[in-house]
DNA sequence: CAAGATATATAACGAACCAATATATAACAT
DNA sequence: ATGTTATATATTGGTTCGTTATATATCTTG
């Protein structure tokens, strides 16, 4: 069973006090975002869940103008909490591509289609890459931050490499198999 | 948004008629495994959906001992549906691994624990590759397929070469930390 | 100053996942 | 031959998740 939206908060809360926004950010742009993901629709229960169950208290909002925002602190508790689940066995990792599914009948599809779609694929990945790399430069946080991040870029660059290098061959079924039709 | 599996199964489908314990099969053995996923859960609940929708039918059970056995056919408008859905821009890759997000904390957990955790994992990892460096050499399917896996390969690679290559930085991180709270 | 962008919170609906259950046949060991 | 485990198959019910629409208040910028 996958590590739940709750203890995934109180990860990012054991960093730092933060509002859900704060929270909902880390899975988009921090280190945690390339391994996992949570949206406002899943956090905000969440944290009321764990608000209830005492893992993490709510501090006074400072009284200025933005009457709105909850900042959120984990508790003795709640770290107790997240150690455990730390140290459970984790379970597989998941990888979940449309893009793969689509090519798996790759041969089936339009040639430039296909060319395309995977054109648009390595855009996009050697984007990321050169993000990471230009991160990878300045600050650093943890040992473990450093650690995940090397990991995603290992895994993006391998993904992108590997496009690069086989797209042809794809393409060149679906060019016979159109022919073929024809 | 991600491709629902109710389209999924209509690509199983594509391929020849399954029960849907068959479909179930080849989301967990077959080259779809890697990238794609589906309990029986969703599965059932999607076949009766096609049905009523027309996109598949059932074929009339062979009369032979077991009378539960359900097989389904995709119908030509399942197969323009599908299709429909194949020539659509793909949605991003998601990537979820809950040892990533424990060792975002590595520093923090026990080196012993977290050694073998890491461990674990290379060990799962290279198995995989072994199973699939045996396929690779038997009976190969479309050329889809195969690209499919050649992807899944370089993945798992590049995550057992990392993980080997660089726990030890984590670990030391670990050692030092565990020195320090003494 | 107006307009858009950003930060923030919430509810509600539907999709999907997990666990429990039920049963029939095949295979295998004793 | 018989009892037991494994395999193939289908279903449902509860829980969790994700998506989307909605609502405001602040900040930024032209």
């Amino acid at each position: 069973m996958m590590i739940d939206v709750k203890t995934l908060c109180l990860g990012v809360l054991s960093r730092g006090d933060a509002s859900g926004y704060e929270i909902r950010k880390e899975f988009e742009e921090g280190p945690l975002s390339h391994f996992s993901d949570a949206g406002f629709g899943s956090i905000y229960p969440a944290l009321k869940r764990l608000l209830d169950d005492g893992m993490i208290t709510m501090l006074p909002h400072s009284g200025d103008g933005r009457p709105d925002k909850k900042l959120y602190r984990i508790t003795p508790a709640g770290r107790h909490v997240l150690y455990q689940a730390l140290t459970r066995a984790p379970a597989p990792d998941k990888l979940r591509s449309d893009l793969m599914f689509i090519l798996s009948f790759g041969h089936l599809l339009p040639p430039r289609h296909l060319d395309r779609i995977i054109n648009d694929r390595i855009t996009d990945y050697r984007r990321m890459i050169a993000t990471l790399e230009a991160q990878e430069k300045t600050a650093q946080h943890t040992p473990g931050d450093r650690f995940v991040e090397g990991m995603g870029l290992a895994i993006y660059r391998a993904v992108a490499t590997y496009l690069e290098e086989h797209r042809h061959e794809l393409v060149a079924a679906a060019l016979m198999e159109s022919q073929v039709a024809e």
